[in-house]
Parts: C-alpha cells; structure tokens; sequence
DNA sequence: CAAAATTAATCAAACGATTGATTAATTTGC
DNA sequence: GCAAATTAATCAATCGTTTGATTAATTTTG
C-alpha cells in the first residue's frame, strides 16, 4: 500500500489544473476540485484564498516555468533559418507536452473576463513572439530570408501548433488516434516540426 | 422613438450569443440573458426548453448558414491553385465577420464536456477540411503542386486564421486597433488572405 | 358579426439545488 | 503544548428551472 503522504497543497493544483483544462474554470466547482484532489474544501480558500487564486497560482506557475525555458538563441553563431528551426522544435515540444494546459490558456485567452489574466497571458506569448519576430526580421536584414509579413508568419506557426492541439483529429484522420498516447504523440510532434520547418525554409529561403 | 417591436424569440439569441461569446456557456446566467434581451427568464426555457437548448439553437443555426455558404469550387475549371485561393479568400472573410461566434465555437471545441456540441461542431468544420484536402490532393496528383503534408497544410492554413481570430494584438503591433473597427477589420482580412496566398503559392509551387 | 372558447405570449414569484466561502472545532506533527 | 493542518457544518448568494396567473391574439361557434 502506498503512503498517498501527498501534498494536499499540490495534489489541489493537480487536481484543479485538470479539471479546469477538462470542463473550463467557471464549470468546474470546488467540491469537484475537493473531490478530486482528495482534500477537504476548505483546504482550498485555506491555502489559495478563493478559487480564482488556484488558478492564478496555476497560470504563475505555468508561465514561469514557460519564461525559464525561453533560450537565448539568438546569440548563437548560426544562421537565421536555424535559428528558427529551433525556437520551432522547442515551441512544438513544450506545447505539445502540455497540451492540456495550453488548451486551457487558449480558453481564457478567448475570454473577454478576467483581464488581469488575458494580459498575463498575453504577455507571456509575446515574449516568444519578440524572439520570433528578431530572428525572421534579422534573416530579412542579412538578405538570407525574403521580404515577407513578419507577424503574419508568426500567426502561421503559432496557429499550426495551436490548431494541432485543439483538433487533432483534423490532422489525424485514422480514428483510434488518441494524443494522451505517448507514441501518436511523438509522431505529432515530428510531424508538426518536419512540416514547419519545411514550410518556413521554402516560403522564407526561395528565392523568386 | 423606435418601435421596438422585436421578436422576444430573435432577442433571447442575439443576446445569448453575445453573452456566450464574451463571458463563456457556463460564465453566462440565463439571468443575464434575460436582462440583456428585455425578456422574462421564463422565455427562455418557453421558448429552448432549457439553458443548453438556446446554445444549441445558435450553433445549428450558424452551422446551417456555415454549410450553405460551401460554393462548390471543385467544378470550375480553374487551376487547383486558384481553386485554394478562393477558398481561402471566402473563408477568411467569413470566419473575420463572425469573430465572436468563431471564438465561441473555438472554446466549446477545447471542452470534454458537451460532446454532442463537439461532434456537431467537428462534422461542420470537417466539410471545409475536405473541399481543402480534394483541391490540394488534386494538385498533387496533376503534378501542380508539391508533395506536401496535406493535413498540416490545413492545418496551417485554418490555424493561421483561428489565431488571428483569438489574439489579432499579436498581428497588429499597434495598440490602438480593435477588431471591431470596420476599417481595421478589413484591413486584416485583406492582409491574412494575401499572406496565405502567398504562403501557400510559393510553398505549394515552387520547383526545388 | 359578435360572443365564447382556445391558444400563445408574458410575467412575477418561488422552487430546490448548488455555488464559493467561512466558521469553529478537532487533529496532526514537531 | 502549541502552531499548522484538517475537518464537518454552515453561510448567504446565485444557479437553472418551474409554477400559476394574466394579458393579448386567434379561432370557433351560434
């Protein structure tokens, strides 16, 4: 038998994080969250406040740990165009091994509420598309990339990946596909990148 | 003065769909549905029997003038390549006219819950995907296009689109723009179709 | 055509259930 | 033994829904 010696502090974040991805934070309920996370509900206000503070104290996490990872790419001596395929190998695979996180911060994103967090989010994204944005402009500057719509780009790959994690059946059309399988994961993965590195290498590189 | 006469019916789903869109299903009361619509709460379930009834009600009614839109482009004899391009023209300007459903119908795809809502949402989007997926395999096969990944292309291409509709601040760098500034808003349908006929003409075409 | 009967639309009020939050008492671990 | 952790019980507020009554419009009937 295991102890189960948890953290009912971490077992509530885990517990919430879960549910807020499965059914939206103003459909899930505190008893759920209690339930779930095997804590008594007042464990929640006791060390979070309210419900409202578990998910800040989600997104908080989330996003630190998403700015942790931001390399600093672009002081390496390669080219503007692997420069980019590895801000795409590292952006496809954070999101795809969060997926449910992203969906959820997808979710509030699309939310007009709660502006304290669309600007969090917000931020967040734009730092990995400040880092985009100097890679390509770069490439533009140096003469190695074309002149394309800079943001525009940015909107394509970032909305590959998103579209992928929201409506992977879009892209995977065998039906027994299931993205929680670590196995169809992986080959999602090297598919998106495999498909985004080409798309940006022909549309950015040929010249024309 | 105004008249004012307006159907109770019409009301309850302008005003459901605004809510729906802005604060979310589960974030929406029918109380406030009733206040904004200027109808008693018991019209409501009078008229769509319960709270969920209104929300199907809107979706079969925009996925009914969705379906009926679909032109059927595959006939024309024109080149695959200017077949996609309408497409992409016609889907683009529908998709940025109805920003807040769209945004809405994004949502309730990223929740486990409802899958009734999920089924009927992914058979309509699925229609788009095949006419995309007929006019980029046919391409292919009459030797036009590029082998390419065909469901990452949709992908990148309806992805690409879905971001704007989400976050169109990462498009616009300028603070003052609001997507529901008509001269705004034309301005980015007008950019995001000729960024993805371009993205896709140079990426499906070129010889390499 | 006019009175009677029926239907549709609307309303205020209340329903039981559930929501997030809080209390006060109890248990745990050092 | 004391502070931190945990509990059951309870709070007011709000949820979606239902009710019974009322008004307005339509149909039926003589």
């Amino acid at each position: 038998m295991k102890t189960e010696k948890v953290d009912k502090r971490q077992a509530i974040l885990e517990a919430a994080e879960k549910l807020f991805c499965e059914t939206g934070y103003e459909g899930t309920s505190t008893r759920q969250i209690a339930r779930e996370s095997g804590a008594n509900m007042a464990m929640i206000n006791y060390y979070f406040g309210s419900k409202e503070g578990v998910f800040v104290e989600i997104m908080n996490e989330r996003i630190a740990g998403f700015a942790s990872q931001l390399k600093i790419i672009n002081e390496d001596k390669i080219s503007a165009l692997e420069k980019l395929h590895r801000v795409i190998e590292g952006y496809v695979n954070r999101i795809l091994s969060n997926t449910a996180f992203h969906k959820m911060m997808h979710r509030e994103l699309s939310l007009t509420q709660r502006p304290e967090m669309y600007d969090k989010i917000k931020d967040a994204m734009s730092q990995n598309m400040q880092l985009i944005d100097r890679i390509i402009t770069g490439g533009i500057e140096d003469g190695s990339f074309n002149q394309v719509d800079v943001r525009m780009v940015i909107a394509s790959i970032m909305g590959t990946i998103t579209n992928i994690v929201i409506a992977p059946h879009k892209v995977m059309s065998c039906s027994n596909f299931d993205l929680n399988n670590p196995k169809d994961k992986k080959m999602i993965k090297e598919r998106t990148i495999a498909h985004l590195q080409d798309l940006t290498t022909v549309y950015l590189t040929t010249k024309r």
